[in-house]
Formats: structure tokens, C-alpha cells, sequence
DNA sequence: CGCAATATTGACCATCATCAATTGGCGTGG
DNA sequence: CCACGCCAATTGATGATGGTCAATATTGCG
């Protein structure tokens, strides 16, 4: 319970300012949170389904995906505890994509019924949780360019940036190191890779001294160097809560 | 004037039901409008600029894009009338993006004070301007898997799907011909592909018999085959206005 | 009529996928 | 405590998709 209050604060507060009414609404959505476990590789959500609820994060990590006829994966987010990837729901009912953990994961659960609620009293509430969901749609953006547009090295570069970054802003990581709990299958289906070649592309990074990369954790030996590989600009993150008037 | 009225109804009607006193709030904001013209190839918008109004296109043909530092360009998505593709600028002050023209283009700017004056006093409209931005992010999500995940020949075919549909939806195709003014490179920068290999892959569709293409306009020939080669399933564009209770 | 932009076609090449075999890490159970 | 098994990572070999370069054809338009 206190946890949920705490991690939704946070992260509403690296999404805009939070005024004191809106900690108020936060708490009350706590409190009606109902908290649930998922294993590895679980669905939260699937495409197709009408969900009557979104969820956070609480701990653990999941992402957004798709699968493709042919059976491949193309993983369109990443989401790390704090993170409600399935906000969306409110608005639009039927999932076009699915939700599913990479490892064993903690998520709470809020009515729709609940959030709309608070969201009616709460204005404030109502523009930082539309932000998120504009934040969101600017890191598909930036990935639309990596996959588009960006080779293989570059395109891991910037995604390691980018779950740094992001990190970091959640007070999840404070040195050169961050946990990163998922498979080099899964940065390949992130950024349109097979997995081979990312373990190839992977071990250049590692002989040009950027990072060291074991399963389970990042560190980042050369931040300048491995934000230039992948052409890493934060704009697109808008950690810069310059919320307009 | 009348036209704004029009346009800005139609387009939200696509995104939900509209109720009569939002109706009313459309005809203050299109009165407040100012019209502007652009030529071809002109940014409406440039990423990082601080723009102060929501731009809807008129008339014409529009597009979102990046640039990368090798000077390549990745399109993130077009627009047609009656879209609104900068609306995210009312809570992301800082443009991650731009916004160009792909031909010469009549467009309608809203200042942001009226806009958020009119969504406060109307949460109809509050909730139809979100959906419309999660409606965004979904189409990047889409494009994702396809720039990821599908190769060249499926790529070209779902736009294509995309563009019918939503040219239908807003009434401006009602046979089996649109008018989709823009190039082959065009194209290619939407879907992470070279002019050249578009060309011939557009040759192929064409030998398939599922279409006929010409500068300016696009005939389905046969849309079931169309669909299926880019696995073409319109869900993500949100067209069943399930609007949540 | 002629220019300029776009489209087409051919030849060659780069990036990355696929297939396959091997290695390494780690938890489980004997 | 060690052997087994499973999953992920690594490495090598080969091939496909699509990029790049370049020449030619076509179209629109002044």
C-alpha cells in the first residue's frame, strides 16, 4: 500500500508537478488498489481483450508486444515498476497489443471505474496522466527512427541510454550500473533484431569499452561514447516538466 | 470557418460520440481560428520549437518526421484533413519532433489558451482529444511491428490498408480510388525502406494485381488480397468508438 | 518544347537473418 | 557434492532482404 503511493508519486512527479489535491486523489487510489502476482512470461493483458482495470508496476518488468503471423515478436515497450502500460485501457477498450512479464513481476490494479472517478475530481491528475500516455507515444516515436532508420549498434546504444535514463529518473539506479533483467531475445524483438545479432553487436559495444553487459545487469562504462553510438537525445523523454500553462 | 466547423466534427465522430454540447464548444474553438497556407515541403512545426497552437490540416497532405545525423529521414506518421497532428504540443511544450507538408497544404491553428479553456469546461471533448492521442500512439505501435517485423512487400501493403480505411472514415474515398499525393521516397521514409526498393516493390503488388498506382492517387484492386499480404487487421485504429463507460 | 522531379531498371554490395554447433551458467535432484 | 538438463549466449558458415550507385525513362509543368 505504501509502496503503490510511493512509486505512483514518484513517478507523476518525473511526468509534471504534482500539487498537494492530487497526492490526496493518489492516496485514495492506493487504498481501492488491489495488488496481484504474475510468473515469467505471463500476460498481464492480451490483444483482443477488454480490460476494466489498468496496472501499475510494482516490481519486476514487462513489455508491450505484438506477434506477427509468422510467429515473431516485436516488443514495442519496456516497463519498469512505477509504469502503467496499460493506462490506455481507460480510453480505448479493446487491447490492441498485449502486456506480458519478462521475469516474475508485482503489479496493483485499479478500477476504471475508480480512476475515472478521480480523474473527473482531479484536473490536475487528469493532464499528468494524459502527459504520460503523450510520453509514451514519444518513445514509440523515437523507436520508430532506431528501427527505421538506425543499424543495429546504434540501435542498442540508444535503447541501453534510454532504460538508463529512465532508470535513473525513477531512483532506480544512482552509479554507472542498472539492472536489466531480460534476455538479448528480447532487445532483438525490442529493435528488430534476431537474437544472434545482437550478441554479435552486443560484443562490439563491449570491445569498443562502452559497457559491460551480463544477464540481469547494464553498466555503462562510457555514458558520452555510448550516447553518441546511439544518437541519444532525452528530449523525447520530456523529463523537462515544462508542462504548458 | 464552416469548413473547420465541419472537418473538426467529422474527425471526431470517428473517434467517439459526440454530444451535443461539445458541439457547441467546437463552433468557439473553429471561430477563434486563424488560417494559414502552407507550401510543399514546409515545416508546420520543426522539432524543438515551443509552439503555442494545435495545428488541423485543411487541405492537403502532412507528415511527422525525424531526421538522423547521416541525414536520413524516418516518417512517423501521415496526416490527412481534419487531423490534428501536433495536439500532443498542449501538454509536451518542447517538439520532439516536426511536422512538415508534403504538398501545398491549408491548415487551421488553435491557441493553446482557448483549447484548454474549451477542454476544461467540456470533459467530452477532454476525453475525445485524449482518445485521439492514444489513437496516435496505437498507429506507432502498428507501424513498430511493421518497420520490425515485416518485410518490404506486407510494409507497403498495410499503409496502404491504413490510408483506404482512413480516408474512408473521414468520407473522402468512397470507391475502390484515393488520392494519396506523395512520392515513392515518401513512402520509404514512412516504412524504414529505400526509394528504389519501394519502386519495385510497388511493381510487385502491381503484377499481383492487388492495386494500381500512380503519382497522386492509389487504386485497390482487390482488397481482401491487399489486406491479407499486409496482414492488415484494422483494430488498432480504433474505429469501433467503445468509448469506455 | 524542354527542364526538373520522380520513377524505373540493372549491377553490385552491406547488413542482418537463418541454421547449426558449441559453450557457459545455474538450478534441480540424486 | 556432483551430474544432469535447460536456457541463454556465443561463434561460424551461408544466404536473403534490401541498400547504394548509376543510368535511363517518364511524367508533370512552366
Amino acid at each position: 500500500m505504501q509502496r503503490v503511493i510511493t512509486l505512483l508519486t514518484r513517478k507523476l512527479e518525473t511526468i509534471g508537478a504534482v500539487p498537494a489535491d492530487a497526492r490526496e486523489c493518489i492516496e485514495e487510489l492506493a487504498t481501492l488498489a488491489r495488488i496481484k502476482e504474475f510468473a515469467a512470461a505471463h500476460d498481464l493483458v492480451s490483444e483482443f481483450d477488454r480490460p476494466d482495470v489498468c496496472t501499475m508496476v510494482l516490481s519486476g518488468f514487462v513489455c508491450r508486444y505484438k506477434v506477427v503471423p509468422d510467429g515473431r515478436r516485436q516488443i514495442m515497450s519496456f516497463h519498469i515498476p512505477g509504469d502503467i502500460p496499460d493506462l490506455q485501457s481507460l480510453f480505448l477498450k479493446t487491447m490492441d497489443h498485449s502486456v506480458g512479464t519478462l521475469v516474475p513481476t508485482q503489479v496493483a490494479l485499479f478500477a476504471h471505474t475508480d480512476v475515472l472517478r478521480v480523474l473527473k475530481r482531479c484536473p490536475e491528475l487528469n493532464h499528468l496522466c494524459w502527459r504520460d500516455t503523450l510520453i509514451d507515444a514519444a518513445v514509440f516515436r523515437e523507436w520508430m527512427v532506431g528501427i527505421g532508420r538506425r543499424k543495429a549498434y546504434a540501435r542498442i546504444a540508444h535503447l541501453l541510454c534510454e532504460l538508463m535514463v529512465r532508470m535513473r529518473a525513477m531512483g532506480f539506479a544512482s552509479g554507472p550500473e542498472y539492472e536489466l533483467p531480460i534476455t538479448q531475445t528480447d532487445i532483438g524483438d525490442a529493435l528488430g533484431l534476431s537474437n544472434v545479432h545482437v550478441s554479435r553487436t552486443l560484443g562490439e559495444l563491449r570491445r569498443s569499452k562502452l559497457l559491460a553487459f551480463r544477464p540481469g545487469a547494464v553498466t555503462v562504462l562510457d555514458w558520452d561514447g555510448l550516447a553518441q553510438a546511439g544518437e541519444f537525445d532525452p528530449t523525447y523523454l520530456h523529463f523537462d516538466t515544462d508542462v504548458a500553462a
